[in-house]
DNA sequence: GTTATCACTTGCTTTTTGCAAGTATATTTT
DNA sequence: AAAATATACTTGCAAAAAGCAAGTGATAAC
């Protein structure tokens, strides 16, 4: 899948940014495969924030197309499939680290979380290299109750 | 202007940057203040993405709310308001910066950015109190042609 | 006192998102 | 082998948000 050039036309940064990932779903998917080594897309289905279907299989398509992610059959799993980051995407850690760092001032933050914050500071090296390798920095977040049907 | 606690329930920190600040246009708008010292509502309207005024509204009141900007009259000016960066504001400076040298490595980049992209490297705490105090890192550039009336 | 500037608001159309249900293909169960 | 289940979506419709044009109110300039 190819990207449309006719996007991306300003020469700001920033706007490359924002047109690239720079929209909620696309930043909470990024979390969800740095951060909890999220690969599938019933896994990011399953976050608390509750995407919609239809819009998940947008933005992943469109983060394809921007050579953020790539998808491929999974091996073990003929009907499953596999996002990976590719490099392009692995290089945005750093921006998903400064939003971590920022909000780890003005939020109140568990225990776990504080932990990473921590590791942040006196490892960002070692934090960077586990979201190249797919290893989780953080255990996923248990799903929260849906409403009940029954 | 007071922020509504029922929003940020979720304890993940990633969503709280993105229900703070991580859309389009309130991004763009932390990029007209950080890096052309913008501080004016009819300064942001003439920003070459062409926010809708009605929109742009409704984003500086959101940022008011969360603490990310104050809005004040400008005493120079009676009729006219100036927008400025909170501390929480100025904070976030390593997110736009990361955004920066993130897309830096993806698009075409004309002279003057590539000159702000290298003060970067070399001086990011430079940069950093530049931002501090709303001095501009690049002028801000060219309104792009509208539509000729007549 | 008339006109212009500045920061919006209002009303309406278009686009995007959200929600529920359905489809296609691969795998497991019976 | 047939039926049920898992996985990754797509489709159709309603609701929300964004975009657009025009209007308002409070200063300020002429």
């Amino acid at each position: 899948m190819k990207h449309d050039p006719k996007k991306h036309q300003s020469d700001c940064m920033i706007a490359y940014g924002v047109d690239t990932f720079g929209d909620r779903w696309s930043l909470l998917v990024l979390r969800d495969m740095m951060l909890y080594g999220k690969c599938r897309y019933n896994e990011f289905l399953a976050s608390n924030e509750q995407i919609a279907t239809n819009v998940l299989a947008t933005r992943l398509k469109h983060l394809e197309c921007e050579g953020i992610v790539t998808k491929e059959r999974d091996p073990e799993n003929r009907r499953s499939y596999v996002y990976s980051l590719t490099e392009k995407g692995v290089q945005l850690a750093p921006v998903i680290i400064e939003i971590m760092r920022w909000s780890g001032n003005y939020m109140t933050i568990n225990p776990r979380r504080r932990k990473l914050l921590d590791r942040l500071e006196k490892d960002r090296e070692g934090v960077l290299s586990d979201i190249r390798a797919s290893k989780p920095l953080l255990a996923p977040p248990p799903p929260r109750p849906r409403a009940a049907n029954g």
